[in-house]
DNA sequence: ATCAGTAACTAAATCGATTTAGTAAATGCG
DNA sequence: CGCATTTACTAAATCGATTTAGTTACTGAT
């Protein structure tokens, strides 16, 4: 089917190794051959096997993409940022749903160990506490990069949003609209992110003199929005007082937003509502939920990008110099806290 | 890095004929030795390279998606429902995303097809009408499989749902919900889809003796909620009549309701609205949106088992069958048309 | 004219599996 | 016992590229 290189050097009567060099741009081939093979190439459209290559050159040219779900809309668009990001520079991305499952989550990295990415791009899920796993991939050639979903223990490069700011923003914005009894919806404390946030939300209470009340924190298993639902029914039925609501995902937003539409709950007035993430979904509710913005697709690209380096570092064959990009983050206020 | 199969021949004693055979249950090879090399094989967790064996087999494992976009829900839960079930078959997916653009479109089956990916699953773009770069990928090994937007002029297997249905079923529920004057938002016609949905819209209106006005009908580029918006708006500014609309996506439906929510146009009771594809999105705006089901997870599993289906058939060296699934529609009540 | 040095190319090994064509030993049968 | 057959294994070619280690042919300096 496919057109080899023996099958161009047959043609150009040159050696299978001199259109190797030539389509290389080696020193010892002259510039009269390369240009014969180049246009010959582009001629009859040659493209090398990725395959055959990889047995020498050890790159698949391939990326492997692991996200903890496909519910939260943010991750939608982190995809379609590492997707169009690798697209321009020739990889390809395989992308694996973890579930937010870490047993999957480990499958997950063996399969695509075994595929030979060049690279493994990963959010952690909300259960993830054993790190070896990932680890296990600083023993290969194969790099790692986190996104959003880090861990500080994971010595890699990374790129996620500054998640203390994220939290000290939407508390203090609720803060500035009169709100003094600030309910919080959060994952567990697992990956660092919700460390953070929770930091910024409760840094923030003491910074303006308010009491932080632990029955007002509601945990969610894996910030779906049903859980938002839920856990917002379970503070409303257990009476907890409240004015307002920091969700730590827009998912667990809308699940709330739903309870209090149900409920017929007038809000802004009596209760107010923020989210993290400003997904698309977020928006578009009734009323729209004032969130936290993170730029989902710029993060998938600045994800690859530090792949790129850790990529052109090995190439030099020098151990890859480790990098972390945090996000400017900022408040999109809509009608749930007007 | 990793164990091959020659360092198991050394380890064994064996040639590496014999471990290739024996992992491949070759009847040359004793029962006894067969158990040894699965033994050994487990113990050291040796995985074959994909690569290498691509040589040989022309079998790389993996599966090619191309999705039109991402802001429909309905894709991304069809592509859950792919990667599933590829992952459960040894398979892993590679997803390409062709923003409702052809020569995108053009261009992602070249890289794919070069990546000599075992098969294509798509849905094509809203402007596809140039169908020879998808026909070409039937003159290679690949195998073709179109999933929800198709089109009858390619002979391949397909997954798609009874469009005509839904386009009448939706038009139906709000013929019995009072409505007359229904409006009709829906893409150009060059999916199949578009214009069995169409069919089922007008054949049912006249069905019931409406008359089908063409001023009613708003074509929208790429089904997206930004055109939900401005083709609503349009239909209003231009006063025509209308009690109910329905809308061929959910993305539609989603914009239309934006801009009913933001005129206070009291809904359902002065205009109903159906949506299509169920998607999660749309069961939580407020009011939620009534609309067409379609189960995009099993579309999506069952596009697989297509592609599986014809896998065996070039196995036995049969040229393959195609076959088309149809999936059974029903619709979902919700505030829109209540 | 001689020899080192360079320019431009090629032969052959290699990557890690699969598969074809064989070989040696064990067995079956009259 | 001798020959054909079966059993259980292996050597070597192969897939399509890359790369190491050469090999020519030519240039230029002495």
């Amino acid at each position: 089917m496919g057109i080899t290189l023996k099958d161009i050097a047959k043609e150009l009567k040159l050696s299978t190794t001199t259109i190797s060099k030539a389509l290389q741009d080696y020193p010892d081939i002259s510039a009269k051959t390369k240009k014969k093979v180049h246009e010959y190439v582009k001629k009859v459209g040659y493209q090398p096997s990725v395959q055959a290559a990889y047995l020498r050159t050890k790159k698949t040219k391939l990326i492997g993409l692991i996200i903890p779900s496909t519910e939260n809309q943010f991750f939608i668009e982190v995809i379609s940022g590492i997707i169009s990001e690798a697209e321009k520079n020739d990889y390809s991305v395989i992308v694996t749903i973890s579930n937010e499952s870490q047993e999957r989550e480990k499958k997950l990295i063996q399969t695509l160990l075994n595929r030979k990415v060049d690279g493994i791009l990963m959010s952690l899920t909300a259960e993830t506490v054993d790190l070896s796993p990932i680890r296990e991939i600083m023993n290969t050639q194969t790099s790692l990069i986190l996104f959003d979903r880090i861990s500080k223990l994971i010595e890699c490069s990374k790129v996620h949003i500054d998640d203390k700011k994220m939290g000290a923003l939407a508390t203090e914005h609720l803060i500035k609209k009169g709100c003094k009894k600030i309910a919080n919806l959060r994952g567990r404390l697992i990956p660092q992110n919700s460390i953070d946030r929770f930091l910024g939300y409760k840094n923030t209470l003491e910074k303006y003199q308010l009491d932080f009340d632990p029955s007002r924190v509601a945990i969610s298993q894996n910030s779906s929005i049903e859980d938002g639902y839920e856990l917002t029914k379970k503070l409303f039925e257990h009476n907890i007082e409240l004015d307002s609501l920091v969700c730590f995902t827009d998912p667990l937003a809308i699940g709330a937003l739903k309870y209090i539409n149900e409920r017929k709950i007038p809000i802004p007035s009596s209760i107010k509502l923020v989210g993290f993430g400003n997904t698309l979904m977020g928006s578009l509710t009734n009323p729209g939920i004032t969130s936290i913005n993170q730029d989902a697709v710029l993060m998938g690209e600045q994800a690859v990008q530090l792949f790129l380096r850790e990529q052109k570092d090995r190439k030099l064959n020098k151990n890859p110099s480790f990098k972390t990009i945090v996000l400017k983050t900022d408040l999109i206020e809509r009608e749930t806290s007007k």
